[in-house]
RNA sequence: AGCCCUGUAGUGUAGUUGGCAACACACGAGACUUUGACUCUCGUAUCGCUGGUUCGAACCCAGUCGGGGCUUCCA
């Protein structure tokens, strides 16, 4: 949790959530703050839920209140294990940890069960026998009220027998459900004596087959809220309209807790897709390789592209909180994992694309040990050995036969910084029958490590690896799924994937110190960008580093002006 | 069309008793640099629109235009 605390303190901005909590706790309506995260355990969590994520636990440290973790299973039929479990294990690696144990609708369905009965017993609830297409017409539309069902005036013992009898497996699906009886006139459709109960004879990943009646999301979750007592129950935009039935749930029922619904808008990133069913759809297409592919929005798949949890949190608090709708832009969250890794990741030197380059001036047989910092602003991080020899790569972006005075790199008759090492100068080069570039025939100047060459200038610096003291990788280049900014609008969304979007390098040449880095270490391949040793592929005799996010280019942009 | 929500730089937020519109990212210009990185400096808004109240309005009032959500026995 220091590691939490340390991005967190005294930078959280206030928000209206915030101000809200604060007017509560001085006029007195509450003394603390309990807050809860209620996903429904039937997918993967995106980079949405971690907003709910953030903003929840958030909020609960803030005010050394508590945050509970309930899985929302009231919908045996599209519910799995796995999918609990997974998504547990996301919430605990971005950094957080819920009160007590892992809660569960489920855990009170006996007691949901008693309240529908209050409900009945007060006549505010009736078991209705209308078919789903006449509760439909009967519900009404948008602009026209709805009409009383022909069962609304049962009485409450036949009321109280048949949803007996609806718990005891008597009827089948979708036959006979019980409703609210709350206004069939209401201009807010949710009013329409809601369906509380319908029947489900379906396997229930927690109750297994001990219920065949399973209470709706609306009568569920502002209960499950006052059971474990919740102060504020913080959702999205689209229970809104919900929120007066939740009130009224809670009024009609003998509880003593009455949490406040509080509502904020989703977030939505750029070159993103967070539909549940459209990200499955990637997955199901073959599009990206698995929920957790690097490309993928998911929870896993930033862990798997090397998004660490204090990046994402720091992302997700710079978007704030608001009840408008908004798209932010994906240079903001790229901008935090920057930050975050720009301090924690230790530099090496990678070359994607290798140039052989020959310094003729060297002896066939030597090899130089130098010291290069991990970090160039943070000492405590020590060095690393790099070797210089005869043989070197360069990378093939870093030589042009002739260039102009914007280009800093080597260019024939020109010289450059080898970075951590000396300054060479290329005197001639070597093209195959293709007339490729394949060699590079260059001087060093001995007296340049370290120090400046005399009499004449270094144009830039760029990186490189020995021939033999480097180590063939797999480098795999990610960039983002989608070219448009708004994917989900389009007609169909899988024409706009990005054909670029992954780049496989198979023969890299890394620095030897990589040998060691072990499954999710983060580094800066210097002049490249940070990328990650892969989670489950990496391994010392088989290198795989993912590329998560590109260093800033001013240079990219100089040169597509021209 | 009924009900609900929402409009502040390119993007996202702040602006809580009316008093020079703030911050971050992005973008542009420059400095520095053994990463074209990092860091630093400077620049960028007639607060959706119209009218009203006021010495003074992003903020108060009226109207208007735009964006979003709601018609699952989903959550």
């Amino acid at each position: 949790m220091s590691d939490l605390d340390k991005t967190n303190s005294g930078s959280t901005p206030t928000n209206f959530i915030r101000n809200i909590i604060n007017k509560d706790l001085e006029s007195g309506k509450r003394t603390s703050v309990a807050t809860r995260f209620p996903p429904e355990p039937n997918g993967f969590l995106h980079i949405g839920h971690a907003k709910s994520i953030c903003i929840n636990f958030g909020i609960a440290a803030d005010y050394q209140g508590t945050c509970n973790l309930r899985f929302d299973d009231t919908n045996p039929a599209k519910e799995e294990s796995a999918y609990a479990v997974a998504i547990a294990k996301d919430v605990q690696w971005l950094g957080f940890n819920w009160n007590g144990e892992i809660r569960h609708s489920a855990d009170y369905f006996e007691k949901l069960y008693s309240f529908a009965e209050e409900l009945i017993s007060k006549g505010v609830a009736y078991v209705c026998e209308l078919s789903m297409e006449q509760m439909r017409e009967y519900r009404g539309t948008l602009t026209e009220v709805g009409k009383n069902s022909p069962f609304r005036e049962r009485c409450i013992e036949d009321n109280l027998g048949l949803f007996k009898r609806m718990r005891a497996g008597e009827f089948e699906d979708g036959t006979i459900a019980l409703r609210a009886k709350i206004d069939m006139g209401s201009p807010n459709i949710n009013m329409r004596d809601p369906v509380i109960y319908r029947i489900k004879k379906a396997h229930h990943i927690r109750t297994g087959d001990a219920w065949c009646i399973y209470p709706t999301y609306d009568f569920t979750h502002g209960i499950s809220d006052a059971i474990e007592g919740i102060t504020h129950s913080l959702c999205t935009l689209e229970f809104e309209d919900h929120r007066p039935l939740y009130n009224w749930f809670l009024d009609n029922i003998t509880i003593d807790c009455h949490p406040q619904q509080i509502e904020f808008s989703r977030l939505n990133l750029e070159h993103t897709i967070t539909s549940k069913r459209k990200l499955n759809q990637l997955v199901v297409e073959g599009i990206v390789d698995g929920w957790d592919d690097p490309r993928m929005p998911t929870i896993s798949g930033m862990r798997r592209r090397g998004y660490s949890p204090a990046a994402i949190r720091d992302f997700i608090g710079r978007t704030g909180v608001t009840k408008k709708v908004h798209t932010v832009e994906m240079t903001l969250l790229e901008n935090s994992v920057r930050e975050d890794l720009g301090d924690k990741a230790p530099r090496a030197m990678v070359v994607l694309k290798p140039l052989k380059v020959t310094i003729t001036n060297y002896p066939e047989e030597k090899v130089e040990e130098i010291a290069a910092a991990r970090h160039p602003q943070n000492e405590s991080m020590g060095t690393r050995k790099i070797y210089f020899s005869k043989t070197l790569f360069i990378d093939q972006e870093d030589f042009r036969e002739s260039a102009n005075k914007k280009y800093k790199r080597l260019v024939q008759g020109k010289a450059v910084r080898l970075r951590n090492a000396y300054v060479i100068t290329c005197e001639d080069f070597v093209k195959d029958e293709q007339g490729n570039i394949v060699e590079l025939l260059c001087r060093y100047d001995e007296n340049t490590l370290g120090k400046n060459p005399e009499g004449y200038k270094a144009k830039g610096v760029i990186h490189w690896v020995s021939g033999s003291h480097s180590k063939l990788a797999t480098v795999r280049l990610y960039d983002r799924l989608f070219n448009i900014a708004n994917p989900a609008a389009e007609d169909n969304f899988i024409d706009a994937v990005n054909p670029d979007c992954l780049q496989i390098i198979d023969n890299a040449r890394v620095e030897l110190s990589l040998v060691e880095s072990k499954p999710e270490d983060v580094f800066q391949f210097e002049r490249e960008g940070y990328f990650c040793a892969d989670r489950y592929e990496h391994e010392r005799g088989k290198l795989v580093f993912n590329r998560t996010v590109t260093l800033r280019d001013s240079w990219a942009k100089i040169e597509a002006k021209g």
